[in-house]
This record gives C-alpha cells, sequence and structure tokens, in this order.
DNA sequence: TATTGTTATACTCTATAACTATA
DNA sequence: TATAGTTATAGAGTATAACAATA
C-alpha cells in the first residue's frame, strides 16, 4: 500500500507492527515456540485451570484450532490437561515448571526484542508511544494482553 | 501473548497494528480489493511502467505471487500490462483511469480508517505518534509505503 | 438431549519448481 | 543459454462440520 504521502498512522501501525510481530517470531523460534503458542502459554499461566472451551472463547478462536496449540505444549511437557474428576468432559488447562520456566526466556526475548524495536526513541519517548497505543487499544475494543490476530475475521 | 504487565511497546505495536490491519480489510472489501492488491495498484501508480519482475523485487514477493494480484487488478481494467515493443518478454505495468478512480476511493476509505483509530488521540498527539512510527520504521530498514507483510519470512 | 474435546474434511494462501516464449 | 512471465504442484494454516465421550 503505497497510498498516502506520508503514509498515514494506520498504514504505519499496520506496517510497524507487522514487523514487530515477524521479529518476534524469528526470535522465539530459537526455543522452538510460535507467536500464537506463546499467547496461550502466556493466558494458562495468568489464569489457570480454565476448560479449553473458556480459553478459545478468551482467544476467540475455534475449540478445534485450540486442540492442536495445547497439543504442541503439553508434547513438550510445558502445559498439562488435568480431567475434572466431578465432569471429565473437562480439560484443566495449567502451566508446569517447564513452562514457567520456558516464560521467563520468553520475557527475556520480548524485552530485547522491544530494546531493538524501539532503540531510536529514548526511554520517554517509548513512554509516550506506549501510553498512545494503550489508549488506542483501550478505544477499539482490544483486551490488554490478548493479541487479536487470533480472533475469527 | 498475555506475557508483561503491563505490555511492551513491541507487543502493542503488533497487538494494535493488527488491528488497524484487519479494519482496513474490512473497509476495503466493500470495493471488493484486498490489502496485497491495495498495495500493489498504489506502488504501480507510484512508479509505472515497471516489470512484474521488477515489481515483485520491490514488493520483496515471488514473481509467481505478483501474478495472480495483476491479473485480479487487470481483469477489473484497474491496471494493464503494456509488452515492451523492443522486448516483447517484458510487460510493463501501468495504471488506468478506472484504477485512479479506484486509488481515489481508497484514500478516502484510508483517512475514514484513520479518524476512526485514532479518534482517542488529538491532533498533536497523531502527529507525535507519526513522529515516532515513522522513526522506527526508517531504523528497521522498513522501505515508505511499502507493507513489510509482502515479504518473505 | 446437550456439552466438551477431538478428528476429518475442505478451503485459502503461498512458495517452489516446472514450463513457454522470447532473447 | 539466459530471462520474463506463467502455470502446476505441494505444503502450511485454518475454519466448518462430523464425531465420541460424558453429562
Amino acid at each position: 500500500m503505497a497510498l498516502e504521502n506520508p503514509p498515514g498512522s494506520a498504514f504505519l501501525l499496520a506496517a510497524v507492527g507487522a514487523h514487530a510481530a515477524a521479529r518476534f517470531a524469528e526470535r522465539v523460534a530459537e526455543l522452538d515456540l510460535t507467536p500464537p503458542q506463546i499467547g496461550l502459554l502466556g493466558l494458562i499461566a495468568a489464569s489457570p485451570g480454565q476448560s479449553q472451551q473458556a480459553v478459545a472463547h478468551v482467544l476467540g478462536m475455534p475449540p478445534s484450532r485450540l486442540v492442536g496449540l495445547v497439543d504442541a505444549l503439553a508434547d513438550r511437557g510445558l502445559v498439562e490437561r488435568r480431567r475434572n474428576p466431578t465432569d471429565r468432559r473437562l480439560h484443566a488447562l495449567h502451566i508446569t515448571d517447564a513452562g514457567q520456566a520456558a516464560l521467563g526466556k520468553i520475557a527475556t526475548i520480548g524485552r530485547e526484542h522491544d530494546d531493538a524495536l524501539c532503540r531510536s526513541l529514548d526511554s520517554s519517548e517509548r513512554e509516550t508511544l506506549r501510553t498512545f497505543l494503550s489508549r488506542i487499544a483501550a478505544d477499539q475494543g482490544l483486551r490488554p494482553g490478548i493479541h487479536p490476530g487470533y480472533r475469527t475475521v
């Protein structure tokens, strides 16, 4: 889209945001994890014990898609499914110690990523940027910490 | 990715950017155009007469992918392929009057989209946001007006 | 009969590589 | 032999819908 001169805020946001997402995906590939898997891991850590249906609903994705993501994390021992004894249909999702350790590494990578992306802004400018982006996110109905890319479009 | 509290700049950028891109795609669907088609249309308008190979290289996509995009725009009469008489292998890409008209509508939609996305910022804040984003884009090697989503990852 | 999780199927998007026409 | 453009094939990712287990 080479349309406006200079480009508008929305185009810049989309372009820089796509770049940020691509660079983050590159960095975490080192851990053999994808951004969707990491988003799920973070959500399970933040609110453990939820059913797959509940988590899928929060992320705005079909439950069938969640199965594969949980499989990948469970195969590696980062999360576990615990059957509810009173209603054996439910699989409560919990993070493991290995999962917590992985989240620690991810947080470090995230900070490095943040610094590299915003190295052309000083610390006060970064704060201003975060303020503006948070305000837009809230105004646009984005839930904090949930990437809208999960949603059905 | 619900990892940091509060979320870092990179995550906010990726989330807000994905939201911006999704809303823009919704708006231009009314014209029966997709964002990649629009990006190509804008590039052809900005530098007409280039070969498909050259355009594919600028956008960072395989030439085979460009064929389908050009087909879609040419079928609708928005662009045209002109064979180079001295080297008949080359197809120079040009925008048509209908293509220019479509770009006009797209620009209007883009401004509306920009206003809706940034309605929680005043005009001076929007200017600051554009400044910061432009600086990040330049620092990160993003070429002005080219969406990095075209690139091979 | 309703609900949770899973699997099966089909569809979209894309890259790679084969092909053609021109040089 | 080399290059521009095109077509064919195959792979990834995803949604929809069918299915099995449990209530």
